[in-house]
DNA sequence: TGGAGAGCCTGGATACACTT
DNA sequence: AAGTGTATCCAGGCTCTCCA
């Protein structure tokens, strides 16, 4: 209780027995009255308390006590007042300055002897000190000497005893350095024959240096080979056959699965038991433990593909010589499914056969995209064929320059592309032959030249409309080709007839209207071979084809037409069509462009051939298409029509296929 | 007869646990 | 730490059944 209490009403409300008694003025309290009931207490002490509870039992007791003291107080100072006023007039301000300076003296006096007395008081303090500590040393330097005296004693004893001893022991050393020398000769003999046999056996391996390298070999593939047996015997004695081996799948298992699941086409799921029954009954024996879908799904086929990547990596390297004009070959193409872009690369090597880099799903059909892809599967090719902790720039490099073709679509995006990838082709080639710089400049530009191939096979694609429309001109000036069974469109009759036969007389035709079963039973009592084949999943020459079917079946389908009960639209468009002879000239006209290319309209009559007869196909269909007709409109029509789509095809030949012909690039190549 | 929906199969992916 | 297994989810394709 440290702190002033001033608040009166705390006072009032704390026990005035705990502050005020005849002790207060002893332990320092101080206490100011404000009035009867309100005073201020300082500097209570600790303790104090229990002391005043004994004396003080009530708040008036209390009271009324310090009321005594007070008053008692005020009558000494009262007195000690009246003594001070008297003394005060004998004073005057010279004796008052003669006391003071008598006092500063005394002062000064005991000041300068307390100084004094305190220096001696620490000077005895030390005295003090060091006597105490001799004492103390005394005791501890008596006891040690006892300690040491016995000590000594118990030494000298010891010396004593050795002494005895030391001369047994002298005969003892004695008799040791005899034998240490002996030894130590023998040791030197031991070594000099150890250093003879060493440098024998080095002069030996000299000798023998490749004995012992094919004994090594040997040994290794001896070793091997018992490897080897020891499985062949597990396989041949055990009911299982091992395929986990130091916590996990041997290579055999893993090379099987990637293959049944590549190659074979194996289900996931139905990979065990593939397996299970192979070995089961050709071998009569079961596989240790087989790998879980999910291993071989997420694990397994990623190993597969990066052991596919190594491969081709790895072939496309070899004879790598980017000096050389001959190189590897980069083919590209892309294709659309179910709105999703995708772009597959493969490679073409130095002794022809192909090997695929990589398909990837793109986000567009632009030569940046196809850069990109391109870029990130050259990389997935390099990073496989190099360690994981090895920079795979050089391999990079070392693959794009490999390439020295391209072999495309006629896509105009892939000149954009081939462009791109030839200037990075071009910016690498210094970083992959030595001294590129100090070249010629004709030499330069003989490595960096890069052939760009475009695959023709939609200029075939391409002729079918240009065929088509050739045929709607020919069919225009001659007869009115529309039909009532039919919609509108700007489509040849010809080809309309060729597209609906096939949709109304296959069985991957029209499901709804088709009658392929039907019409196959129908032929099948003429013993006819039918030759229509669905326009659906075919996109090159199947119009030419298929008109030449139509021309060959053409009586067949009438007839069956013609009796055929409730004919839905589909049949009865076929029919209207089937007896047009326009549409069947240019039927035939199309069937015999699909057998052979003339140089005039009446020539395919008199049998005159382009080509080596040996590419013709001349089977039931060339018969048909050729045979006598008796019919000079109709062999007239035909003329008219080839003439006709021979002139539109060398149209569409001429722009499409330039650089192949006369004054084209590839012309003479 | 054709369309809608359920059920199954399949592949791809991932988190987590276990074994070596 | 590496290798493997289990459980689970998701999406697409195919087949079968039901119903208008």
């Amino acid at each position: 209780m440290d702190q002033s209490v001033s608040s009166s009403s705390q006072v009032e409300t704390v026990s005035c027995v705990e502050y005020f008694g005849p002790f207060s003025e002893e332990l320092g309290i101080s206490i100011e009255i404000l009035n009867k009931f309100k005073y201020v207490v300082k500097e209570v002490l600790i303790g104090f308390i229990c002391e005043l509870r004994s004396f003080c039992h009530s708040e008036d007791q209390c009271i009324s006590h310090l009321f005594a003291l007070t008053e008692e107080k005020l009558d000494t100072k009262i007195q000690q007042l009246a003594e001070a006023k008297s003394k005060l007039g004998t004073y005057g301000i010279k004796n008052v300055n003669k006391k003071l300076k008598r006092k500063n003296e005394n002062i000064k006096i005991l000041t300068q002897d307390l100084k004094s007395k305190t220096d001696e008081n620490e000077q005895l303090w030390e005295e003090l000190g060091e006597k105490e500590g001799i004492i103390l040393n005394e005791d501890v330097l008596r006891e040690d000497s006892e300690k040491y005296k016995n000590e000594i004693d118990d030494l000298w004893k010891h010396l004593f005893e050795k002494e005895a001893q030391k001369h047994t022991l002298s005969e003892q050393q004695q008799i040791l350095n005899k034998q240490k020398v002996a030894l130590q000769k023998r040791v030197s003999l031991l070594n000099k024959k150890f250093e003879k046999t060493v440098n024998e056996k080095r002069i030996l391996k000299e000798q023998h240096y490749i004995e012992i390298e094919n004994f090594e070999y040997e040994k290794k593939d001896l070793i091997e080979q018992i490897k080897g047996l020891e499985k062949v015997n597990a396989f041949l004695e055990g009911y299982t056959i091992a395929t986990f081996e130091n916590g996990k799948y041997t290579n055999e298992v893993r090379e099987c699965c990637m293959q049944l699941v590549t190659e074979g086409n194996v289900s996931l799921n139905k990979l065990p038991i593939v397996i299970k029954s192979v070995l089961k009954n050709l071998t009569g024996k079961l596989p240790e433990r087989l790998p879980s879908k999910s291993l071989i799904s997420s694990r397994l086929m990623v190993e597969a593909k990066i052991v596919a990547c190594k491969q081709a990596c790895e072939a496309m390297l070899t004879n790598y010589k980017p000096t050389e004009a001959k190189g590897n070959v980069l083919q590209q193409d892309a294709t659309k499914k179910y709105h999703d872009h995708y772009e597959g690369m493969q490679v073409t090597l130095k002794d022809g056969s192909n090997l695929s880099l990589g398909l990837s799903k793109v986000v567009g059909g632009d030569a940046v995209t196809y850069t990109k892809c391109f870029n990130n599967i050259i990389d997935d090719l390099a990073r496989s064929y190099s360690n994981p902790d090895q920079d795979s720039t050089k391999v990079k490099a070392k693959l794009i320059t490999s390439i020295k073709c391209f072999l495309s679509d006629q896509c105009a995006t892939n000149n954009v592309f081939n462009e791109n990838i030839e200037k990075i082709r071009k910016d690498l080639l210094p970083t992959v032959i030595d001294n590129f710089d100090n070249l010629t400049e004709n030499e330069k530009s003989a490595i960096t030249k890069m052939g760009r191939f475009a695959c023709r096979l939609h200029l075939l694609a391409n002729f079918g409309t240009a065929a088509d429309r050739a045929l709607k001109l020919f069919e225009d000036s001659v007869t009115d080709s529309r039909n009532p069974f039919s919609f509108e469109s700007d489509e040849s009759g010809t080809f309309r007839l060729a597209r609906t036969a096939s949709k109304a007389l296959t069985k991957r035709g029209s499901d709804k209207s088709g009658i392929g079963e039907f019409w196959e039973v129908f032929l099948k009592g003429r013993d006819i071979k039918n030759h229509l084949v669905t326009i659906h999943g075919h996109r090159i020459n199947i119009a030419f084809h298929d008109c030449a079917a139509v021309y060959f079946n053409r009586n067949d389908i009438l007839e069956l037409l013609q009796d055929y009960p409730e004919p839905n639209g589909l049949l009865k468009s076929v029919l209207f069509d089937i007896k047009a002879k326009v549409f069947i000239a240019g039927a035939r006209a199309m069937g015999m462009l699909d057998k052979l290319w003339a140089a005039d309209g009446s020539e395919p009559f008199t049998g005159a051939l382009m080509y080596d007869v040996s590419l013709l196909d001349k089977d039931y269909l060339y018969n048909e298409l050729f045979k006598e007709t008796n019919d000079p409109q109709l062999d007239s029509f035909t003329q008219i029509a080839l003439e006709l789509l021979c002139a539109q095809l060398q149209i569409t030949l001429e722009r499409q296929a330039a650089s192949q012909l006369p004054g084209g690039s590839y012309w003479e190549p």
